[in-house]
DNA sequence: TCGATACAAAACACTTTGTTCGTTATCTAA
DNA sequence: TTAGATAACGAACAAAGTGTTTTGTATCGA
């Protein structure tokens, strides 16, 4: 890539990650962006279609690597000696979420919080799948997942509105409690 | 009140409504809600400094609707014979969402649905509050309130996505489900 | 070095917002 | 029924934001 592309994109998101610790999104203008990423207007219309598009890139770039350089140890999946195999991976989720250096408070406000909150769901979505059959509950399947996605997606809410205080393990820990899987 | 103020907001309200059941709420402008309302554009400034006021009265009015005029009989709370009374409560609730002349699935849909979620569950932790003991599960008091209100809010948005098909005791009955209190 | 292309900067048309103001219509209370 | 208050109308306005276009300049990679 572009060395000169490569620059103007750090800029942007450095400058739009860097306004996000100051406002919520949808008061955030793409002058402002502009501005505070020190480029031309024309520049950023020919990175980013519309402010939507650079979340959303923002959000993919996160997750990637949350979710992919993650998760390891597949096969330590042990259903016989009481499986803590899911406690331990949404706890590195949420050591990865912590770690990153974007700041989730400004991201969780309003809009823009529920495309990044959308983002987590489909990628947990993913992973409960292959933890259903440890779940017994007589209702539907494409429910169940709703909420257990959902809930973890609320437990993080819950967990940024603490400032993240509690420790990744001890919120995976009340996670489990409530679900009761 | 002035019969003409009644009158227009009342209009408004109408106009608002309908829109909704058209297209989301942040692609609404105010011009279209004053076309449709057929009222000037001073007026509609004169009643609600902001579209957002706007969705808030909205919100207040029909959560005032669905949590006063419901849950009736507050002391056949049982504790006894297994309480089915939670379950009727929010069977309640969501009798009455549907009920409701509004299009939920216009409003759920991105910005305006946090606002209305917000509402929604500041109303059932009032309602929730009350069941606590009920619950036994070691986690900090704040965090199981969270994750039952946003749970049940999540169930909503699923009921919603579903067209609000399945019956609401059905629905109720799979919330009680997964949280096994 | 040379051709391609990314950038800057300014101008542009367009949309939406929220306010102001003079006029007209409607209400309420006496 | 009338008189005074007040609500609605509607046009005009300034301000802010968006997204596009254009022209010239700087920087890249081969």
């Amino acid at each position: 890539m572009d060395r000169r592309q490569k620059k103007t994109r750090d800029a942007i998101f450095r400058a739009f990650g860097s306004l996000l610790e100051k406002k919520r999104f949808e008061n955030i203008t793409v002058q402002e962006i502009i501005d505070e990423a020190n480029i031309g207007r024309s520049t950023f219309y020919a990175h980013f279609e519309t402010k939507d598009e650079l979340l959303r890139s923002m959000c993919t770039d996160i997750f990637h690597h949350v979710f992919t350089e993650e998760l390891p140890q597949e096969h330590d999946h042990d259903y016989s000696a009481g499986s803590k195999s899911l406690e331990l991976k949404l706890g590195h989720v949420l050591y990865h979420l912590r770690e990153n250096r974007l700041n989730l408070k400004g991201l969780l406000a309003s809009e823009s919080g529920e495309l990044f909150l959308s983002f987590l769901k489909d990628y947990l979505r993913e992973l409960f799948v292959r933890y259903l059959d440890e779940f017994h509950m007589d209702v539907p399947e494409d429910y169940l997942l709703h909420h257990l996605t959902g809930s973890f997606a609320e437990t993080v809410k819950w967990w940024v509105a603490q400032d993240m205080a509690p420790a990744p393990e001890t919120v995976a820990e009340y996670y489990i409690a409530v679900i009761r899987k």
